[in-house]
DNA sequence: GTCTATACGATGATAGAC
DNA sequence: GTCTATCATCGTATAGAC
């Protein structure tokens, strides 16, 4: 049992160590050669824990979309008010954010490396979110506890407005409380004093 | 002076194919061939016009860098009100992604493929922008037309939902001031009705 | 599981004929 | 200015010894 743990940490570090490197090179421009020497193997050493490069990369886009499909999941089971529906969304990309802040990064900005079959697979994900975001942002509008705003427009310039935490971040620097306070005095009650 | 127009122009289409390029399959991604064979030369004959990969990447990064510098630069000299500013910048970037949609992309998820001495020039430059705006914000909360909201957290909220129009807008589907008005709303209004 | 050695295609870029 | 031919290097991945 000793071995098949170390080798499940193996895993993770090497997982750990492709994005981080994912993150900061790129995809493309990570070698695997490079990503070797980072968890301190050859290149080939790597086969016996990976199938491909292409394969980290699918586990890391994978493993950071089920986190969103779940989160949001629990929030409309959870909460009825689009505005507080809205803020457990501010708070769930805090918290993916802050779990792990190199993997999101790479979900974000690498995706489109994924080849056809995950790559559809990937954007169906992304798609299927955005369209339950959508509908919330609808919800709030009809039930006129938000303002007549254009829908669309809405969804992404709330979901994109969310998209520099994982660059940001840092533990020590901000709590993820007063991150959330302010994200949500800007985005729901605006930057303008009445 | 045929001649010279007639390079100028090719240069010019060398430049859009490769921005085009970048920002669909990432710079590191794409090669010099296929390149070449998008504006049907030969990879070869590619270099009689650019001198690297890489000055290509530099020109579609420093030329957007430079709208943006310009831009803020002439919103400073003709307005002073906070909202006003922040008003102008929605609009300037709106603007820029309206004039070269997919070499704004370039610019804002490829630069760090830049070496060493332009990456740094890059980001001083991006790093100026981002100090401007963290003024105005400040100045806005200072003089109490802005709620009291930290000004970090605003700057990145702020820019970053503006991030998504070069990858969305599209000439047909929405005119640039419709954009602008829902933004504007959106950002400084927010979306929470009284 | 790790290593050395290697396959072999693709890469950015250049040389030189036309 | 364009082409064909080529270079040197690097890419991912595998084979096989230990």
């Amino acid at each position: 049992m000793a071995n098949s743990v170390k080798k499940a940490t193996l895993k993770k570090d090497i997982l750990e160590a492709a994005a981080e490197l994912f993150k900061e090179k790129g995809y493309a421009a990570t070698s695997v050669r490079e990503l070797a020497q980072s968890v301190g193997l050859e290149a080939s050493s790597l086969y016996n824990h990976i199938q491909s490069k292409e394969q980290m990369l699918q586990e890391i886009c994978m493993g950071n979309a089920n986190k969103f499909t779940d989160g949001i999941e629990h929030i409309l089971k959870t909460y009825s008010n689009p505005i507080e529906q809205l803020e457990q969304i501010i708070k769930l990309h805090i918290d993916v954010a802050a779990d792990s802040l190199s993997s999101v990064t790479v979900f974000n900005d690498e995706w489109k490396h994924l080849s056809p079959p995950y790559q559809e697979t990937f954007l169906k994900m992304r798609k299927s979110y955005e369209s339950k975001v959508l509908d919330i942002i609808k919800n709030g509008i009809e039930s006129g506890v938000l303002r007549q705003v254009d829908p669309k427009i809405t969804l992404y310039s709330f979901l994109t407005s969310l998209r520099w935490i994982h660059y940001w971040f840092k533990p020590g620097r901000i709590s993820k409380e007063r991150l959330y306070d302010n994200l949500r005095i800007i985005q729901l009650d605006g930057l303008k004093k009445e």
